[in-house]
DNA sequence: ACCGATCGTCGAACCGGTTCGAGAACTCAA
DNA sequence: TTGAGTTCTCGAACCGGTTCGACGATCGGT
């Protein structure tokens, strides 16, 4: 393999002179600079990555901690990975991805081993056991997810409060006055997924403070659970007049369970969900939903991630909480109510 | 931060030898040894990966090269993504995951950097552009989906002839004379994807013998055009019995079709799909299908990368072609034909 | 003609590991 | 008591980059 010893010998030049006329960190001469560039070039020289952070402390890589886990929807988790990747590669840096279902013990290992130069996490837990880690690492890190302590790390989320308080005002100033929520199973919550809770707590208040009624139960988020839970929701409730899906899985099996009772939205129930625009296009939903924007935040999260890594942030600038305003994107799932 | 000369000097000893103590690759007094490795987890010590690269050229990486095209359905990808990712972990690596648009490029910049140890080339097409790359780079390589030119790779497949045949003759043996192929877009054809026609001949081949009608389409794999094309598909032959499909995004738009149509399967219509279990339940799709194990082609090519990696195979020891033989899950969407 | 600043280049040191060759200390047999 | 063979440890070199300080040449000013 050629180093950087053989381009500086071929050029007839130093080793140090070779790397500034590449870098361009010192001024070089012209004819230096386009006869090691020409000769870098015909010798297909790559600088050996593990040297380069070896000297400069900087892997240009960024460890993404993504957990798959058995009660969380994988292909929404995806979307996540695909903003956070697109983006760091566009900012010149490699993404090491970690599945490790132990994410305390492998952001340790990433961030000791300096592998990395900074993180950014998902699905992050109200009480996340990794952020202590992260906390004591030297990389600054992102998250993606509110946690219940934000010092020391960059958070962005969507804003699942003003979520669930647009979810169901659209619906109540349609005129109805009974509605269902499907939320993640109590798995999740259990684990720290707060934005369950946010979002339901304010649909709850907003449902009682337009005098609606709001009936929130956890659905599974796998199959075909949550279909017989579907069901036996809306057997339970005949009244209700509008659904709202904070569950992903929930969303996918809806239209199947809508067919089994021959129901169509809205002429019979209108709907309301909570996932991105890519997640309605791949499975085609068919339902109005609060998009969910992970592309956005994956993006918002490297990019503040970068700026942390190359310091063009104050080493104690402030750390931001940063939420994504929730847009309501129609496809046409609601109408006024129609008694069943 | 804590390097191995910190160890050293905390230990009484020079860096050589706590290096030996540490890995084992020479022998060390008992006393030496422990004293070592006591000193080292109370300092916290790990070591600098980037140096360990340097200095053994192991990076101790697996490149993992996924391309996330418009036009290929993503949630089918992850699941490739996490049997790699298990694997990997599984034996010490991590994975470098590039999504970048520019397979080739990317695939020489992680190779000639020396930043992994070997790649595992995801979507691999007919002529895939990064196979002459892959071939010109020092490190070992595994693909998985089968190019026309294995020489020098490891290439691990689903025997998608195979799942033609037997898509087509689980529902001759039943009765339907009367079938419709759904494949891929052809877009994903011109660009090489060859196991759509690797599964068309055989199923049309197959149909021809059994005496059967087989019409094949190419439908898109995006919404909302696969689910026109699904009742475009159905309205022009009225008389067909038997719905094969080889589009992932058709799966999973045709309940709604169905339920568009009124029908259901398998009393209407018997229909037979390719994707994974993991695939089913996501998505509670209720009809049999061939299994297309994207973890168990991963954890394979991750075995086999590894072994290569790790010299357990001799330098030029014979390249493999592996075949993963098709299961058929059933789901119970099929059964003897009734006349429309 | 001389002096100081600027420019371009070089050699050496460093990052943090691993590995090789050599030497000290000790054992055991002749 | 000597010599051969082990066992353990050490110093030095190396992997392939980057960066610092120094030095000679060139330039402009007086």
């Amino acid at each position: 393999m050629v180093n950087i010893g053989d381009v500086a010998r071929a050029a007839g030049v130093a080793r140090s002179t070779a790397s500034y006329a590449l870098s361009g960190k010192r001024s070089v001469s012209d004819e230096v600079r386009r006869r090691v560039a020409e000769v870098a070039a015909e010798l297909g020289y790559t600088p050996n990555a593990g040297a380069r952070a070896l000297a400069t402390s900087r892997a240009m890589v960024i460890g993404l901690l993504a957990q798959f886990l058995p009660d969380e929807f994988a292909p929404a988790m995806l979307q996540y990975i695909q903003g956070v990747a697109n983006t760091a590669r566009d900012l010149g840096y490699d993404i090491l991805l970690s599945s490790d279902p132990d994410g305390p013990a492998a952001l340790k290992r990433l961030t000791d081993s300096r592998m990395v130069d900074g993180v950014v996490l998902l699905n992050v837990a109200e009480d996340d056991e990794r952020l202590p880690v992260l906390r004591a690492a030297p990389q600054p890190g992102a998250l993606v997810g509110l946690p219940g302590d934000c010092t020391g790390v960059d958070v962005f989320d969507l804003d699942f409060e003003e979520a669930g308080r647009a979810m169901v005002e659209h619906l109540t100033a349609l005129g109805h006055r009974e509605l269902l929520l499907v939320s993640q199973p109590e798995h999740v919550i259990e684990r720290g997924g707060a934005y369950v809770w946010r979002l339901q707590n304010a649909a709850v208040e907003t449902a009682a403070r337009r005098g609606a009624a709001l009936h929130a139960v956890h659905a599974p988020s796998s199959q075909p659970a949550i279909g017989r839970d579907l069901h036996a929701l809306l057997d339970a409730h005949p009244g209700a007049t509008g659904l709202l899906l904070n569950n992903e899985a929930a969303a996918a099996a809806l239209p199947t369970v809508l067919h089994e009772r021959r129901l169509t939205a809205p002429a019979d129930l209108s709907v309301v969900g909570r996932y991105s625009d890519e997640f309605a296009r791949t499975f085609s939903l068919p339902f109005s939903s609060i998009e969910s924007a992970p592309d956005r935040l994956g993006r918002m999260a490297v990019r503040q991630l970068v700026r942390r890594i190359e310091k063009e942030l104050d080493d104690e600038a402030p750390h931001v909480v940063r939420f994504v305003a929730p847009e309501l994107v129609d496809r046409g799932s609601t109408a006024p109510p129609r008694t069943r």
